[in-house]
DNA sequence: AGGTTATCTGCAATCGTTCTCAGTAACGAT
DNA sequence: ATCGTTACTGAGAACGATTGCAGATAACCT
């Protein structure tokens, strides 16, 4: 069993336990060949809770989000773990969307690991210093929070991304746009709720309350919400949905009632998807690089780090862009309505 | 700053340190209502690292995967995460695809966490006792390795799998059925490739070398095998692909050359998909449960664990099943010999 | 009141490192 | 020979918790 200690080594050596000590940290000493000998020989691994405790490190970042098999938030920790260097390793914790999952987490890791990289999962329904108790680095990405001015962060233009999205869709000629939208605790729930509206407003179009449907981001909220705008009585001619999942139940509710996309009704989504080329017809949506994000994250937690904990806030934003592909067209009426034109 | 230690707590309320402790630990003693109080004025929080140091347990399971934005793998981390329980986290290490990262993980995560949970990049290319070397307890998930006889594992019927496939394509009348393979090197990678051989040899249809394409399990290799296979002579009407991301290379080939599926050929993929039902056609896959192979790991690890590492190696296989969609059809030739025996 | 348990308490050792401090040895310069 | 410098070494005190041991207190019985 691996119950070797430096001081096992040492004594095979013939040295103190100092020497050893400060042979693993690089400095120069006498007998390095031995060394090197003598722990291979034991099969020697320094304990690293032993480490920790004296030096207060951990060499361990935390990434905590909502739900690791959302596409997106896979894609925040694949690039936070290709900036995480060579001397420090990633703890993952996926709360599953639940806040005493989220708050319990927090306070575990306290000691375990000398920073988190999060997403959180509410802005709104914890006190103004809550993150700030436990005490921990923290760098938040996609989301803010009211303490969010202390910590830095890694966001994403929504206000623009859905700005975009919905513009876009005023210029085919649409006029009863919908949105699928995410829960307005969270960051990108209201800011790309905010967004939508303004185009609206700006295209000189009236938000309907009928056509805003304050959905929780997950893919059997974005069915639900996408049967409900089929059953108004004037529904929708063309939706933003405000987030992949959500995106994947709407097209599933479409395809089970039989709607066609994007003849019936256009479809754009928030963040791109690996197969949303692939899908029928191709999806168009508003992309954002969520790799990018992730690793300036993490970046940005090294850096402050490395500088022992001084550095001051960052607030970094990772640009949106749209791409169009074949899930929306002209709507119907507005067809009609040119053809009406011409006839005239 | 949250330097509080236990110290600090037994001053404040003029016990001993022992006293806070065995109160920490759940035993009874008499001022504990004090004791809260102190804990919460001060926000105490134990230090994990000193904890680690005494019991020799960290309370923390590793979960070490290629590619953590490969569904499957997301599943299973997912899976493992809902089965942790109370008293334990999660450390995900990402090594994508390299051994080297690997290896490099394994020998740090020694005394930093109780157990890992893995699935080994390959099975063939390290020494007999590779993993055992490290100390650390292991549970295999998908794969199995050298020296997996000493460890527990959480597999899944591969051989099975190809073989259902297979036996599906000709069952549909197919005979020119190639395979887009996995590296021989990992366990699927092997065993997929027999299931699909034996299942072809058992229809009487002997294996050609040129229908059968060793690729690297990514979407890229995918994608390169799929052109490999439209260049052939006479090329397969049928495709077997043994992973999800290599499914999706080879989709996005056949839509980049204008191939439509399944009238010039028939796709059937391993590993379902969320959006398997929402490509053009809906794509017909072999489907097995990633989360339970996660959950199940965890649970082999946890028992082993609170057993203090007594248990002997178990073994379990998770079934798989073919989940019928529309990617899959009669073959064109055997159409044209069909109808031409009908005028016949 | 005295004796016996049962319950709680503090002391101090311990886990495996790192790091400070006070050496020691070698060597060239004086 | 003495001194200063450089380059390494070892003893031992931390780091912050847990735990065995023995002592103290309270509770209970006769």
């Amino acid at each position: 069993m691996s119950t070797v200690t430096i001081t096992d080594v040492a004594k095979r050596v013939g040295v103190s336990v100092a020497t050893i000590s400060r042979y693993l940290s690089g400095f120069t000493v006498r007998n390095e060949e031995k060394i090197r000998e003598a722990i291979v020989e034991l099969n020697y691994r320094p304990s690293a809770a032993a480490r920790n405790l004296k030096s207060g490190r951990t060499g361990i970042i935390a990434i905590v989000v909502p739900d690791i098999t959302n596409p997106f938030f896979a894609s925040i920790v694949e690039g936070a773990e290709s900036a995480v260097g060579e001397d420090r390793m990633i703890l993952l914790v996926n709360t599953g969307d639940s806040r005493e999952r989220e708050e319990k987490a927090l306070s575990q890791l306290f000691g375990r690991v000398d920073g988190v990289i999060m997403a959180p999962l509410t802005e709104d329904e914890q006190g103004p210093s809550f993150f700030s108790q436990f005490g921990l680095p923290i760098v938040f990405v996609d989301r803010v929070t009211k303490d969010g001015e202390r910590f830095s962060s890694v966001l994403t233009d929504n206000a623009k991304g859905a700005q975009l999205a919905t513009d876009y869709l005023i210029s085919q000629g649409h006029r009863k746009i919908a949105m699928i939208g995410g829960p307005r605790t969270t960051t990108p729930g209201k800011k790309r709720a905010d967004g939508y509206r303004s185009a609206l407003t700006r295209g000189e179009i009236s938000p309907l309350d009928e056509y805003f449907i304050e959905s929780d981001f997950s893919e059997a909220g974005g069915y639900a919400a996408m049967c409900q705008l089929l059953e108004i009585d004037a529904p929708p001619t063309a939706v933003f949905v405000a987030n992949n999942l959500m995106t994947m139940g709407a097209l599933h509710a479409l395809r089970d009632r039989g709607v066609s996309i994007p003849g019936e009704i256009s479809i754009i989504g928030f963040d791109d998807l690996e197969f949303a080329e692939l899908v029928n017809p191709p999806l168009t949506v508003i992309a954002r690089d969520a790799r990018l994000q992730g690793s300036q994250a993490m970046d940005l937690m090294i850096k402050h780090l490395n500088n022992g904990g001084a550095t001051p806030p960052e607030h970094s934003m990772v640009d949106v862009h749209l791409v169009e592909r074949g899930s929306c067209a002209l709507p119907r009426e507005s067809q009609k309505i040119r053809s009406n034109k011409i006839d005239h």
